[in-house]
DNA sequence: GTGAAGAGTTGTAAAACACAACTATCAGAG
DNA sequence: CTCTGATAGTTGTGTTTTACAACTCTTCAC
């Protein structure tokens, strides 16, 4: 079908990436004005982490210490993040969803995938699990190697 | 391989898409202080469609046109890009790279595609294809849902 | 011509973000 | 035990990005 070199792949990748990075924070907040796409995105991350640090998601998300600090803060402020002192070690705080935060980003979720369903509709089955594969594949690689994740 | 159901696909692909454009901005700014992300990308727009107007950019990324008129300001500050009044409708301003923009443009995008590369080093030819394909798939039926583009 | 619509700019305000300086806690060396 | 260095997190400060609204200028249709 194609008949890319490596470097044109490269260059489309990395172009429709950030096209999208671009359009994804737009739509975001469209669909869900309640809760930016930033603040979604570490929800999200405490989901599926089943709690971390606030140093955890600045690392994987290479954001400053200081702007998760506030990020977090509002989110607590909102009720939807709890923070667990570490009983072995005072200076950790482990953040957890709470449960009205858990449900807020189910709805989030949930409208943002009905959003993006209608998009991939024609899509197979296959397809879409290989595109999710390789956005897994990548984005691993980049964790790993900036050492930022446990 | 995988045994996602079509919804878990989904919803990976959201959460990884959004987790690389989180990083994407922070890296970007690191490999090349000189050009934003922003910046890059629409200077990168510019060169694929070889000159197009300020509308046009807002439409493509979501963004507002007054964000894109003070961007593009300081595009053509720097002497990145140029603007040509359409001697047809003089409402119309067509934006180009200038030589120094594209050459800019050249050197951001090989700091970044030689960043990028090392990370997909071990991808095969045939995935890399496939996940530009699938990228520039998604990225059109956006394109054309909204109405943006041309 | 008049009025609606499109392209673009500017005023203004809110977010997101980074850097640096700070506190508090811990862990190891002497 | 105390000093030192490292880690976790917060707060002060300033820049950048962004949106919304109000404005100008141009075009096009009637």
């Amino acid at each position: 079908m194609t008949a890319y070199s490596r470097a044109e792949a490269l260059t489309v990748i990395q172009r429709e990436m950030t096209a999208f990075a671009r359009r994804a924070r737009a739509s975001a907040a469209r669909t869900h004005p309640e809760l930016s796409l930033v603040s979604f995105t570490l929800l999200a991350h405490l989901e599926d982490r089943q709690g971390c640090r606030a140093t955890d998601l600045a690392a994987h998300y290479l954001l400053d210490k200081s702007t998760v600090s506030r990020q977090v803060g509002n989110l607590e402020r909102l009720g939807y993040v709890e923070r667990r002192t570490d009983p072995e070690d005072h200076r950790i705080q482990v953040l957890h969803l709470t449960p009205k935060g858990a449900e807020m980003l189910a709805q989030a979720a949930e409208s943002r995938r009905r959003a993006f369903a209608a998009r991939v509709e024609d899509w197979d089955e296959a397809d879409l699990e290989r595109f999710a594969e390789y956005l897994l594949r990548y984005n691993d690689t980049v964790t790993r190697e900036d050492g930022t994740d446990a």
